[in-house]
DNA sequence: CGCACACTGTGTGCGCCATACACAGACCAT
DNA sequence: ATGGTCTGTGTATGGCGCACACAGTGTGCG
């Protein structure tokens, strides 16, 4: 039925059965594929991931990987699959609140974890197991609120994308992760002298007073938790409106 | 000063002057490149922006963009720059949140005209005029309410975040719109097969109960309003801490 | 007034990329 | 055992970003 409209990609990551058949036995899986992908990516960025490196990582030939992935989109979706870890499994004696949270936090450790994740261009939605369980999990979240399946979803979409967001605020999408701090340095710097308080008056009072902490533009663990506080306050008044 | 570290792209952009020199004029203007680059990603997406396309499309050769951009990367940034209409006027009569709401769809639009905007890989925060004019209208939204500048600034951010993040959930990235509606068709119906009840309770029931409108993934202006009144709930309580 | 030289757009070429295609060998169903 | 199918490989193609050398241009300075 829908088997032969299942791209192969997503039928191998479901480990569908292929049933026994003739000629060679395959030398790798994609789940090697992966793994070779994602060294290459954490260490270099997803530029640093072409079939060629990853073949030569792997020790075959470029086209081989051809056998396993119909096109390169196809390697970033087994790529994405095998990045992230189990998702958590949330108390279900918590509240709502720290169970998105705490899916919110492990979300973000992904993210930072292989920061990559955020230049994979995306154009089809999740459908590989892991990323389906990642969705049942933020789903789950909202189990015991008045919420209907659909806000469930807007309400986990919500703090995803804000999970996202933010993480590619942080992120700079530098290689080496030393020019972090000094790109930030540089940009407040470029920030203040061409935001001109006359032109840019609300961007410049953002620069007069400066964070509390030391470095300006990253983002810690504080500011995180506090933003999402705010997504969820949000969310919060969502479940007051649905259960009044 | 800082005239020599700014980069050749963000001088062109700021219109700081070249004193009149020796050589040949230009024979066009980065607004041009601009122009040209924006035509081809509106007709077939990021991926048709090459600089060999861009300079036959101006009708010079390839190299001779690189008199005007150090960098395909500075292309990108040409092309944001004039992306973007002049953001709105915020009427100061109206209240926050009419402000930001109004914002945040002339955002949307913005986002909607061009789809390839969220296709642009990003490496450094905006500093072009107009990004800036977009950052400075932001946050002058939350004029009058008793946000300190940075908390302004994270709520701009939150908003901004939620824009691109819905825009990205609708505009699938399709370069021929027609396959929109069909991909989320196909969609829905593979995610029902693979998303069984028993493993994946949450999803299965987010599928059992469709949307109101016809179409399922797609993302209308209802939608969109009521996520970012969740959104808006969430700083409004912010607001309300602050003040009392 | 003329000339030096900085700057223009051009042509050529390099290395890398994704991937199409033909092929020789490996293996299972029969 | 053998046919047919699947494996990994080698070769080739067209596109890409961009480095570099070059010939012509026009302005500021002598």
């Amino acid at each position: 039925m829908n088997e032969d409209e299942l791209p192969r990609v997503l039928q191998q990551l479901w480990g569908i059965e292929g049933r026994s058949r003739p000629g060679p036995k395959p030398a790798f899986h994609i789940s090697d594929i992966a793994r070779a992908a994602i060294k290459l990516a954490d260490a270099g960025g997803l530029g640093a991931v072409s079939m060629s490196k990853v073949a030569a990582e792997l020790g075959f030939t470029t086209m081989s990987l051809y056998r396993y992935v119909d096109a390169k989109d196809d390697l970033y979706v087994v790529m994405l699959e095998h990045a992230f870890d189990v998702p958590p499994t949330l108390d279900p004696a918590l509240g709502w609140r720290d169970r998105i949270t705490a899916w919110a936090e492990a979300f973000r450790d992904g993210l930072r974890r292989h920061p990559w994740i955020l230049q994979v261009p995306v154009q089809d939605p999740p459908l590989s197991p892991n990323q389906l369980a990642w969705m049942e999990s933020g789903l789950e979240a909202f189990d015991g609120t008045p919420l209907t399946p659909q806000d469930r979803l807007s309400a986990m979409l919500l703090v995803n994308i804000y999970v996202r967001g933010t993480a590619q605020l942080t992120a700079n999408m530098r290689t080496e992760p030393d020019a972090v701090q000094e790109a930030d340095q540089l940009y407040t710097q470029r920030l203040a002298a061409l935001a001109t308080p006359d032109r840019f008056p609300g961007i410049a009072a953002t620069l007069e007073q400066p964070p509390d902490e030391g470095y300006a533009g990253d983002f810690d663990a504080g500011e995180f938790a506090f933003g999402l506080n705010t997504v969820l306050d949000g969310i919060q008044s969502r479940i007051d409106t649905a259960a009044g």
